[in-house]
DNA sequence: CCAAATAGGACTAAAATAGTCCCTTATTTC
DNA sequence: GAAATAAGGGACTATTTTAGTCCTATTTGG
C-alpha cells in the first residue's frame, strides 16, 4: 500500500542508532542489542548500507560500523535506494521493463510525475530530520495548491 | 520500492477508459478489450471500484460500468484507497499494528509526516490530471525548500 | 595463533500480489 | 417466461516479493 518495507524501516532505526554514537564504531551485535532487531537481520542490513556507502565498516576485532557522513547528508531517499533499489511508483517507470500495454496506456506520464515529486520529497528529508521529533513541518504545494501538512487526527 | 501495485495501475487505466466514454455504460468485456487487460482481472477491479463508489454499475443485459462522478473529483488517493486500502508508509503508521520496537524507535513520527505529505500529494492529483499529459507540473515544498519537479532525464 | 568482526552469498520461510474460476443475482430481450 | 447478458461475491491457486537465517571466507587486534 505504497509503503516502504520493514527492512528499510529497520535500516533507518539502525542509522539513527549510529547517528547517536557517531564517534564510536558500533558492531552489528551492539546495534542488534540496542535496537531489539535480530542480529542476522541487523548484520544483513548493515552490510547493504555499507555497500551503498552510507556507513563505513571496520573489519576484525573491535571492528564495526560508523556513519559515513553527517546525518544531515543522508536522505530518506538514500536509505530507500540502498535497501530497496531506486524508487519508482509504477513498474513501467522503472526503466527496464517493457510494458505490453504501453500503446493503450494513457496515464504513464502522470504517475511518473508523481513519482518524481515523491522522490524529491524523500530527497529533502535527512536522517537528521527523521531524528528530530520537532523537525520542521513539511509544506507541500501540488498542482498549484498549497497543502497544509499536519499530524493526522 | 515504494510503488503502487500493478492492479492499482490497471485500475487507473480502466478509470481512464471510462472517463473517455462518460456518457455510455461500458461492460467489463469491452473495457478488457479496449485496455488489453485480461477479463477476469478487469472484472475484479471494476467490482472493487464499484464497491468503493468510484464507478456505478448496471446489472443485466446491456449493463456495465460508468464513472460515478466527474474525473476531476476522483483523486489518485481515491484509487489507491479503493484498491490497496489506506496509504501508510510504514506498518506502524497504519494504526492497528502494535510495534514491538516502539519504545526504542526514534523515527516513527517523521515517517508519519512524510506519509501524510505523500498522501496529500496524491489527494491533489485528479483522474483528470492523470489523463492530461499537459497537466500542470506539480510544485513541491518540503522542509521549507521549494522543489522543482521536472521529468527525469 | 586465536578470537572478534565484517563480507558475501545461498537458502528457507512467510506474506503479499496477481490472476482465475465458479456460482449467484439482476435485467433485458425475444 | 425462458434465454441470454452482465454484474456481485467470494474461494482458490499461482507467483513474486519480502523477511529472515545460516554458512563459509576474510580481516585484524591482542
Amino acid at each position: 500500500m505504497l509503503r516502504i518495507s520493514k527492512l528499510t524501516d529497520y535500516g533507518t532505526v539502525l542509522l539513527a542508532h549510529l547517528a547517536g554514537n557517531q564517534q564510536a564504531v558500533c558492531s552489528a551485535a551492539e546495534a542488534a542489542d540496542a535496537t531489539g532487531i535480530a542480529l542476522p537481520t541487523v548484520s544483513k542490513l548493515l552490510k547493504s548500507l555499507a555497500r551503498a556507502g552510507l556507513v563505513t565498516s571496520t573489519r576484525g576485532a573491535n571492528g564495526g560500523y560508523q556513519l559515513a557522513r553527517s546525518p544531515s547528508d543522508i536522505s530518506a531517499a538514500d536509505v530507500i535506494d540502498a535497501l530497496e533499489g531506486p524508487v519508482s511508483i509504477t513498474e513501467c517507470s522503472s526503466g527496464e521493463s517493457i510494458c505490453e500495454h504501453e500503446d493503450v496506456c494513457s496515464v504513464g506520464g502522470a504517475w511518473q510525475r508523481i513519482n518524481v515529486a515523491i522522490r524529491r520529497a524523500l530527497d529533502d528529508v535527512s536522517l537528521d530530520d527523521l531524528l528530530r521529533t520537532n523537525s520542521r513541518v513539511p509544506q507541500f504545494r501540488f498542482a498549484g495548491l498549497p497543502v497544509n501538512v499536519e499530524s493526522k487526527t
